[in-house]
DNA sequence: AATGAATGAGGCTTCATTCAT
DNA sequence: CATGAATGAAGCCTCATTCAT
């Protein structure tokens, strides 16, 4: 019986301390969050985290697997979403959430700053991009606008351009100042991604009655 | 008469040291280059570095300043060239340089990274990007192909789509496998530059006569 | 009647965690050997540790006092040789034990590292070498051949020769390649024996007749 | 001018550090002993160790280096006794010195204890011994008294009881209570030295003139 | 009796920075 | 101007020990 408890404290634990550690990481980086940081913000001991997690290295490791995680939960969200306009509106905004503002945007970036130098975390962001990439094609080719892009862009090519500007407004999206509402920056973001979409999906005639 | 040689001497040390700086930022990241790195890959002690930056968060700040200029030469640079596209090509290739591949992506993430925790940083990188903005929505104004783009798209906000296209580019490009060739990545953001182009100031029509 | 039961059973743990610590103590020395190690090796749970030991200082003077009680039983087994010389062998080989290949030198010679700086574990091993050189002193008192030894030095000088011999030997057998077999380390330690044997006990005009 | 002085003053410091290493590993052992402890007995700061030694194994590994040298040196003392009974005493009284009492003692002991799972250590320990061996070989085989040993046995052979003795008695010393001075450890040592001796290398008919 | 999660002091090591030369 | 030896604070990690279950 301890046994059917146990698994679940041991995630616990774990969810605990990279709940904690996101934290650590966007605020400082992965780097310069020091470990003696992120056992104070879990309200642990800093030896503790070493029973769930090999070293720091595996934290860092463990937050970007939650990243794919969390990636594919968003995919989820949008693919449930009735329309692509809305599809792409969770996937543009998904960052802006009201309790950790700029937290987000700061630690995907920093995600891919370290991928630059550690390849494993590379290799897990590589993985998380195509995935996500593969799911957003599926979107549109298979919604009515998706059908005749201009131009004769394929479906593929359509959401790399999607996932460059996703990408890219995570980067401008930092630049914000710290004062910026998370729905100040949503209501920039939702602008940045209809503009995206009407250029994207819609040819000129339609838009002039939209 | 040693004050006339005592600047440009000065300018060139700084340089000098600024030069081994991004090596060493790109390589290894902000905080995990270390000021013995910068100074043995400057080819000088790590005393001297002293002499010319107060301490390493000046180094940065410097790299920051850098980072401004370069960008605005770049955009003068576009500015010369005679199509909006050719100006749009050599925007987004810019660091697609053969002697330091991915060099430069990494370290723009970096900065990136490095401002959402830096003020200073923040606001140097904003201004970078307003100036650039304000460079690439003028550079859009006086093209021929600016003057109607799709949907009514002004060209500021065309401008902002152009430069989180951009921004996007330079995250995916770390994620290239480290064998890429520069000219391989060049060719994939000429790629996307293009379509990018023809999307944006190309209607359906024209488009189909190309 | 749990009484009569638990004796046993508090013993036999504490065997258990002590059979577990050789090893451990042997394999990475006292100080390199952790509480967990020894846990593991004696398959229980560290808290069970300090249920029969009060502190890892306590363990190793457990270990001293079973170092004790090993001597002794080599002295019994000794003692019951038919022979001084065949005594002589079993005092000698006794740390090239199959199972354990060097495992016994190697904790031996940490034993009085560790006597150097534990006044508690020197007064210990001080304790077992001089019963076990009253001992031998005794064994050569009572042999033929220790009557009259060359030189006329006196059972208790040859008892101090032949344990600086013992010794002297244990450390040597440290430097054996770990591929030695017990077999190899045996012969060479019974080869030190005979002749030590025969230049303490042997005058030169018998031996020329052996 | 500064490069003749730059050598000296590098060598200094190492030898400053192994000199105040040599008494904390005597003083507590290898792994005992902090960087810190070190770092203080030397009278310098800690960080300054590591610009001399690559980590604390590096230093062990320099002490361990250290010791062959001493070695080396007492040889060669030794090889220019006028007697083989002289040399003899000048081996085992080496670690009698007055300044540092025990210290010798513990710290072989303790080389001897890393060597059984320092492979490296190992190495040097045994090549230590080997030419040891080798010089005190020599050194009886050039003596009057070793031109015949009684029973027969050769030079290698006696060496070999010699250094099992040596290094036995080296062990003994560590018992010695911490009072006991240098003088009469030394005492002690020559009276087993010159029994070992007469043993060696005296028939028991002259014996009985002496 | 037994477990193993939890603590926190302490060890090794790095690195920004200073300063005598 | 230039060097690089020196410092010491701070970071990562281990481990003896305790305690709730």
């Amino acid at each position: 019986m301890s046994q059917t408890l146990a698994e679940p404290a041991l995630l616990d634990r774990r969810t605990q301390i990279l709940e904690a550690a996101v934290v650590c990481f966007a605020k400082h980086g992965f780097h310069q969050a020091s470990m003696h940081d992120i056992s104070t913000e879990a309200g642990i001991s800093v030896g503790l985290i070493y029973r769930y997690f090999q070293n720091k290295e595996a934290v860092i490791a463990a937050m970007a697997d939650r990243h794919k995680n969390e990636i594919s939960d968003l995919l989820e969200r949008a693919g449930q979403a009735p329309s692509l306009l809305e599809a792409l509106e969770i996937i543009f905004t998904a960052h802006c959430c009201e309790d950790s503002p700029k937290v987000l945007s700061a630690f995907v970036v920093d995600l891919y700053a370290e991928a630059s130098r550690n390849p494993a975390v590379a290799d897990l962001v590589r993985d998380v991009l195509d995935t996500a990439m593969d799911g957003v094609t599926k979107l549109i080719a298979r919604s009515p606008e998706g059908q005749n892009a201009p131009h004769g862009q394929t479906p593929r090519e359509l959401a790399e351009l999607i996932f460059a500007v996703a990408r890219g407004m995570l980067m401008l999206d930092i630049l914000q100042p710290p004062e910026t509402t998370a729905a100040e920056r949503r209501a920039r973001q939702l602008g940045v991604t209809r503009r995206l979409w009407r250029l994207l999906f819609k040819s000129e005639i339609e838009t002039s009655y939209a």
